[in-house]
DNA sequence: TGAATATACCTGTCTATACAAGCTCTGAGC
DNA sequence: GCTCAGAGCTTGTATAGACAGGTATATTCA
């Protein structure tokens, strides 16, 4: 029998070095822009070896906490103009996750004529006719919360008609028959076109957030998204923390 | 005079091994979910020491292309049902950094009697009477691109009402005079009052961005912020690069 | 005085080595 | 057939030592 109790999940020296640091910005010892201590006084400090007070260091300046310069010392970053982080979820995980039931209901599924602003968006060659569209309205609990209006590359994704929308988005079938390279957002404030305020059942004049998704796979574009949302009912949340 | 030019910028050896591992994902040799080299493995490979893979793996695991499990193995992440970042930028930073010309105009900057919905926000203590209170319309290029409702915490920041908003965002002031340990965010879309759609200069029902925004300082909470914007004339933009 | 040089300190990278701890599979013993 | 110990892999952490290259300051020399 030990004479103490072992600690259970003793923290990592490195991450007992991130704490002093992160403590001594958080009492306001170590103010924005203020030097804070090199290598060598963190290792005489704390009795550790220089490439852990590396590690810590380099995770603090990776996370926005510090910023570096070589040959000159570290300083606390100035968060003033630094951004901050949000995140764009997938909405059947999210709203699983929540804890409430999730499904699909199919719009449209179907083949058309490329549209022009489609045509620019996914940078289709002129040879292109067509692409596949599809409308899904996704529920949490039998409400609608995302209308998701989707053109998929038919180079990219050839069989995605045949795919099961029921019990998979398209965006976690297209993930999966065609490797995500980049994918870009863009949230805007809108109020939505009539039939798309109809499935979400906005009130008159309710604006919705509206995500537009572009998607690249290896070879090209593979897919435009618009994804309405009821302004009433929908958010997205960030937390940043130091 | 050498036979050959020698780099300008040799590329790090961690940094050659994420490539490495980064062109095997980015081909579709290993596809998500797939097992990627052991550390050995790559060390055998690539004549690197293990610390050297290690801390690309590492990185890499932080940046969401891959995962690990201590004793298995090291895996290439399923983005499926990962989240995609975005960013949250300081307006007056924003606009600066676009090259255009940001300026602020102070509507309101005034000590007023705690509405309830900001004691609660502020989780203030019921001897708190009074908070301040800014409404400040942020331009660019003299088109109105944000109205900041600011609710500020007189025992974080005492002098608020003295700061000079014409040089400096409230947000920026506060990070000044008290370190910041937390942001919250919460992003909407919703009609703005009419007060607010006129200072934004919005047509009739045009939808607005809205973004909450508390902060907390190392005591209290700091602040509660609501943020406007036109919703056909401000975006939010991320990118997600694998 | 002014410019070139030395030096001291800083971050950045890389290696070889070590040990701990998690997981899986295999084979010994029952 | 079943259980358990251990081998052999994995990741995770930590160290000492080394060298490169950036930056500021002091020093030396003209």
């Amino acid at each position: 029998m030990r004479n103490a109790t072992p600690d259970p999940t003793p923290l990592p020296l490195y991450a007992k070095v991130k704490n002093h640091v992160l403590q001594q910005i958080r009492s306001g010892e170590h103010r924005p822009g203020a030097r804070v201590q090199s290598e060598h006084e963190l290792v005489r400090e704390l009795r550790v070896s220089r490439m852990t007070v590396n590690r810590a260091v380099r995770e603090l300046v990776r996370s926005g906490v510090l910023s570096r310069i070589a040959g000159v010392g570290t300083f606390v970053a100035d968060f003033r103009a630094a951004g901050h982080p949000l995140q764009i979820r997938n909405i059947a995980a999210e709203i699983r996750e929540r804890g409430h039931r999730h499904h699909a209901r199919i719009v449209t599924l179907e083949k058309v004529a490329v549209p022009t602003t489609i045509r620019e968006r996914l940078a289709l060659p002129a040879a292109t006719r067509q692409v596949f569209h599809s409308l899904i309205v996704h529920f949490e609990n039998d409400v609608p919360l995302q209308v998701e209006d989707r053109y998929v590359n038919p180079a990219v994704a050839p069989d995605y008609l045949q795919a099961d929308f029921a019990s998979i988005t398209p965006h976690e079938y297209l993930m999966e028959v065609a490797p995500l390279r980049r994918v870009e957002h863009v949230v805007r404030a809108a109020l939505p076109p009539l039939p798309i305020g109809r499935l979400l059942k906005l009130k008159p004049h309710e604006a919705a957030l509206v995500i537009e998704r572009t998607t690249w796979s290896k070879s090209a574009r593979a897919s435009f998204a618009t994804l309405h949302h009821p302004g009433g009912r929908f958010e997205l949340r960030g937390v940043f923390d130091i």
